[in-house]
DNA sequence: GCCTCAAATGTAAGCGTTTACATTTTTTAT
DNA sequence: ATAAAAAATGTAAACGCTTACATTTGAGGC
C-alpha cells in the first residue's frame, strides 16, 4: 500500500495526498476528508525509508551512553527520550561501554544512520587524553553533539551539566566545618566529571589551610553495582592504616558501599562517619540510614538539553553551554 | 556525496560500488581495493534510508517498555540493546508510562518507522481486559512481537518468561515452613506478573491447607521509585491493626519498603519480620540487612528473546514461549 | 459573461540505494 | 586459436515519498 493507492482509490493525484498527509495549507477541506477517509480505511501508514530519503531525515536523534542499566544514566536516558519524543523525535539507543574504540564505533554507526544529532550522556565520553576526543569533533563537523553532564568546547557541541566542582567543594567545606577532616574521597571514573568533583574536594582544604592528601583520594575500580566491592575496598583501606570519619563519593552507589562499611565496622553513622553521596538517586533513600547526597537536577538538566537541541535543529544558534548547580539534600549520614 | 560519486572516481558502475559495499561476490579483488580505496579517501558512507527504501529495513528494533528508569526494566533494556547491536541491529527505544493510550500510540509510532520487530518490556503491556489487547495483535499481523516477562498467545508472539507463579509459591512455601503464616504479598502492578505472582503466593497457602486472607494481599499504588511511600503504606496498615511477620514483595523496592517499615518501628529482621523481594537487583544488596530475593535470569531471557527474535528474522518458524525458572537468593531478611 | 488572481490540483523530477538482467571480459577446455 | 562457460561489470528500473513548477479550477470585480 503506498501513496499511488490512496491517490487512485481518492481520484486525485499523490501530490494532493501527500499535500494531506502532512498537513499543508491549500487543500480544499472536501478533498482532504476523502483522502483522509480512504487512506483511514486502507489502515495506510506511510513509508518512513522513503520519507527519510526526500526529506534527509528520519526524525531521530541517537542517545549514547556507557550504561543504561546504571541507575542515574538509566534516569537520564528516560527523560531525554521521553521529552525528545515529545518533540516529535525517536531515540536510537547505543550502550557502548567504557572501551574508547567501542564508543567510537558506535558512535560512527549512528552518523551511520543520519541521526539528526547524537546526545552523549555521561562524562566518561570524554576523554583523559585530549587527541583522543578527536571523534567528537568529527561527529560534531556532521550534526550537533550534545554532551550530559560533561564540558567540552567546541563548535557544534554543547553541554548542559552541573557545576560538579562547586557542589563537592560545598559538601567538603559543610563537613570540614562540622569538624571533620580526614574525609575520604572515593569516585570511580576517570571521566571529566569524576576529576571536577575530585578538584572541588581539593580546593575545599585548600581554602580551609588544609593539607590536601593523596591517600585521601582513592580510585574505586569495580563496577557500578559492586556495593560489596567498595565495603571491601574501604575495608581494605581501613586495615591498612587509613583513618577517615567523613566519605565524599563521586555517586550514591559508592555512597552505599561506605554505610555497609560502618555498618560492617560497627562505625555509627553520622557519629563515627559522615557520608555524602552524589546524585540524590534511589539509592541514597534505600539505604539505611538514608544518604545526604548531591542532586544535581538531573531532569533540568535533560530538559534544557532536548530544548537546545530542538533549537539548534530549528535553525537557532547554538549555544555553548548551561550550567546548573547542585543541590546538597541532607538526609541522616551527616550530623548537619 | 553519493555512490553515483564514488563510481565515477573509481571509474566503474554503481552496481559495482554497491557490490564492494555490501561484501558481494564476484568483484575482482583488484577492482574492490580501488572502490575501497576511494570510498575510504573521502569518507563515504552509504545513505542509510535510501538503504532502507531499496530493502525495505534499516535493522532496527523497536524496544517499548513502560518506564525505562525503573532499575528493572532498564537492565532489561540494556542487555536486549547490546545483544540486538551484536547482531547488526539498532533500537529505537520508546518509553510509554503505564497508559493504555500511550502504549498505544507509541506502538503505532514505532511500526510507522518500520522497524523489524518489536520488544515489549515488563508484563504490564498485557491489559487485565482482554479485548485491550488488540493492540499486541495488530502489531503482530505486522512484525514479530517479542514480549519479556509476560505471557500472551497469539500466532507472531513470542514470550520468554520467568515462571513466578512457582518462585513465589515457593519463596511462600519456605517462609510457612519456617513458622510464619501471617505473610502480606505486596505488589504494585495490575498487569500479568503481578498477578501471576499472586497466585503463586495463594496457591501456597491453599497447599498448606491454610485461609487465604485478602487483607493479606495488599496492592501499592506509588511510583517505583517511593520507598518511603511503602513504608508508610506498611505502618498504615499496621495501625490498622494487620499483624504480619513476613512480606513477599513482588519487587525489591517494595521490599525495600518492608525493610524501612522495620526500621521504623524496631522489628528485628528477620526475628520479628521476614522479607523477600523480586529480581534480585541492586536493592537487594543496597538494602540493610540485605534482601533475600528472587533472581529471574533476566540475562538469559533477554538473551533468549533476541536470538529467538534473530531466527524469527531469519526466517525460522516462532516458537511460542519459552519459561525460565526462578532462585531464591538467600541473604539476610529471612531465616533460612 | 469576462478577466484577473488566488486557490487547488497535477506532473514529473529528484532523493540514493539495490538488483534483475544484459553485456562484456576472462578463464578453461579443446 | 576458438568456443563455451564462468566471472565481472554495466544498465536501468524499481523502492515510495516530497516538492518545484505547471496547469486547472474557482471566486470576485467589473
Amino acid at each position: 500500500m503506498t501513496i499511488y493507492d490512496i491517490s487512485k482509490q481518492a481520484g486525485v493525484s499523490i501530490a494532493t495526498v501527500s499535500r494531506v498527509l502532512n498537513g499543508s495549507a491549500n487543500v480544499k477541506p472536501k478533498t482532504k476528508k476523502k483522502v483522509m477517509d480512504i487512506i483511514e480505511q486502507n489502515g495506510y501508514t506511510p513509508n518512513a525509508f522513503a520519507r527519510g530519503l526526500g526529506l534527509d531525515t528520519m526524525n531521530t536523534i541517537g542517545i549514547l551512553c556507557a550504561d543504561s542499566s546504571d541507575i542515574y544514566i538509566a534516569k537520564a536516558v528516560y527523560h531525554i527520550e521521553r521529552f525528545l519524543r515529545g518533540c516529535g523525535y525517536n531515540s536510537i539507543l547505543c550502550c557502548t561501554g567504557y572501551d574508547l574504540q567501542d564508543k567510537k564505533s558506535s558512535l560512527s554507526l549512528l552518523l551511520s544512520r543520519r541521526v539528526d544529532s547524537v546526545i552523549m550522556v555521561g562524562s566518561n565520553f570524554i576523554e583523559t587524553n585530549a587527541e583522543d576526543n578527536q571523534y567528537i569533533k568529527d561527529a560534531a563537523d556532521q550534526v550537533p553533539v550534545m554532551l550530559l553532564n560533561a564540558d567540552f568546547d567546541y563548535p557544534n557541541v554543547y553541554c548542559t551539566l552541573c557545576d560538579d566542582f562547586k557542589a563537592v567543594q560545598d559538601a567538603t567545606l559543610a563537613l570540614l566545618d562540622s569538624g571533620i577532616e580526614d574525609i575520604l574521597f572515593l569516585y570511580n571514573s576517570h571521566s571529566y566529571s569524576g576529576k571536577k568533583k575530585l578538584t572541588g574536594y581539593q580546593s575545599a582544604f585548600l581554602q580551609k589551610d588544609l593539607p590536601v592528601n593523596k591517600q585521601y583520594q582513592q580510585f574505586f575500580t569495580g563496577t557500578h553495582e559492586d556495593i560489596e566491592g567498595v565495603c571491601n575496598f574501604l575495608t581494605a583501606l581501613h586495615e591498612g592504616g587509613l583513618e577517615f570519619h567523613g566519605v565524599i563519593a563521586a555517586d550514591d552507589m559508592l555512597a552505599s558501599g561506605a554505610v555497609k562499611y560502618a555498618r560492617l565496622h560497627h562505625c555509627r553513622i553520622p557519629e563515627d562517619l559522615s557520608i555524602i553521596g552524589y546524585n540524590n538517586s534511589l539509592l541514597s533513600t534505600c539505604c539505611e540510614p538514608e544518604l545526604t547526597s548531591i542532586d544535581n537536577q538531573l531532569e533540568n538538566l535533560c530538559s534544557q538539553l532536548v530544548k537546545t537541541l530542538m533549537g539548534t535543529l530549528g535553525g537557532d544558534e547554538m549555544p555553548g553551554k548551561t550550567i546548573f548547580s547542585g543541590t546538597l539534600i541532607k538526609r541522616a549520614t551527616t550530623k548537619f
